[in-house]
DNA sequence: GCGGCGCGTTAAGGTTCCGTCAAGGCTGCT
DNA sequence: AGCAGCCTTGACGGAACCTTAACGCGCCGC
């Protein structure tokens, strides 16, 4: 189910998303300024964000760069009729798309479809195979080559996604922890040591001697095939 | 340089985007209608599409999904005020974007910058080789020839990395000194003396006598392909 | 020819970073 | 309420890394 997180300060507004989106299927939340807005994302990694230009706290442009210092999810903008260099600003700090009000809420929907649409990343590779386990990726399973299946927990899982998705590159700790955690983690390192060390438990022929999960000291982690 | 195609059939439309478009740099390139500005996609492979819904020959659409059919380059739809439908359909028929005629020619601008960075997911060439080493920036690996990768310290990859990206060109220490260690250590040159040697070993074949990580002496360093 | 200067090389400390283990808290289920 | 699975947190030994100093070499000017 796709999550929609709304930054608006009209309670008018906000119950006609709330609404409108609800029966569409899209799940819904809320927040009424920047501030929590931004609290928001971090907390609940919504699929898209729609938001106002307009808030009481802080520019919108401030919001977009706050959002876009660490993750990419698509940020649609509302905003009241003839803020044209507004509108312009919000494009250029990051935002995939705007909308005018009043707007109808058809139009809205087919933006919604579409960025959630460009933000589905390429229907590539899912599954990553090595001599020794299986990722599917589309599954979210890993069989290991005896057949057996590993049970990974939802952290675990997040962790060795990201780093399968970059197959061969190099993952910076910071990146990791952003994008498992949340941006407030960034320094806790001690976590990455943790998951790392029950991943390699489960995946790797000899732990102690990691061959897949390899730990570049200093700068990151990577994943090699 | 980023190649524009406009699918218009308005005379006066064709001209003030051209003029625009090209005062910024862009490359344009132009078609009438909708048959012709498919054959103009396939033979020029621009990096971004301005079509008009309003052809002579074909729908809209139609045109999206011809183009849709086989590539994913971003198409801006420009659209006549009050046709709400069409944008609609035009976005679900896979269009990135829409402006509403009249438009501002900032606003144009502007989507089509957020358009072409969306599409390009690599912002700069993150791969360097040499005959006997391959520098991969992006994914902070170094491969020697014979396939074996080099493992590399943070500081080291700092350093490797300001020099790659001035490929050719001097470095002097003051600036690696400056980007890598700090502002307060520009006089630390035994700092680059100690690090260039570790480099060499790790990456030319005869340390002792390198080829691609050059000394000027008493200026700085110099990377060569 | 002699001393200074810049550079390359090496190795020893000291510090930071990583793997490992285990205890405690939280959540959801029975 | 009790339990099990999962996540957080802290501590510790060891490895990797950075800093620093010392020495040798070639070049240049005196």
């Amino acid at each position: 189910m796709t999550r929609v997180l709304v930054v608006d300060d009209e309670p008018s507004i906000l119950r006609a998303l709330r609404i409108n989106l609800s029966a569409r299927e899209y799940d819904v939340s809320t927040a009424v300024d920047g501030t929590t807005g931004l609290a928001a994302v971090a907390r609940e990694r919504p699929d898209v964000i729609i938001l106002d230009l307009g808030l009481p706290d802080m520019d919108g442009t401030e919001v977009i760069h706050g959002v876009r210092g660490w993750t990419s999810i698509p940020i649609i903008v509302l905003s009241a009729w003839g803020q044209e260099s507004q509108k312009v600003a919000a494009l250029d700090a990051g935002a995939d798309d705007y909308v005018t009000k009043p707007f109808g809420m058809d139009e809205l929907l087919a933006r919604l479809r579409a960025a959630v649409r460009r933000a589905a990343p390429a229907p590539d590779e899912p599954v990553v195979s090595t001599p020794d386990f299986t990722v599917d990726l589309a599954a979210k399973q890993v069989i290991r080559s005896n057949g057996e299946d590993v049970r990974l927990t939802p952290t675990e899982w997040q962790l060795l996604e990201i780093l399968v998705r970059n197959n061969g590159r190099l993952v910076t700790q910071r990146q990791l922890l952003r994008e498992v955690w949340g941006p407030s983690y960034e320094t806790e390192t001690n976590y990455l040591r943790v998951y790392l060390a029950q991943l390699r438990r489960k995946l790797e022929p000899e732990p102690s001697r990691p061959k897949y999960l390899l730990t570049e000291s200093g700068m990151g982690y990577r994943f090699k095939t």
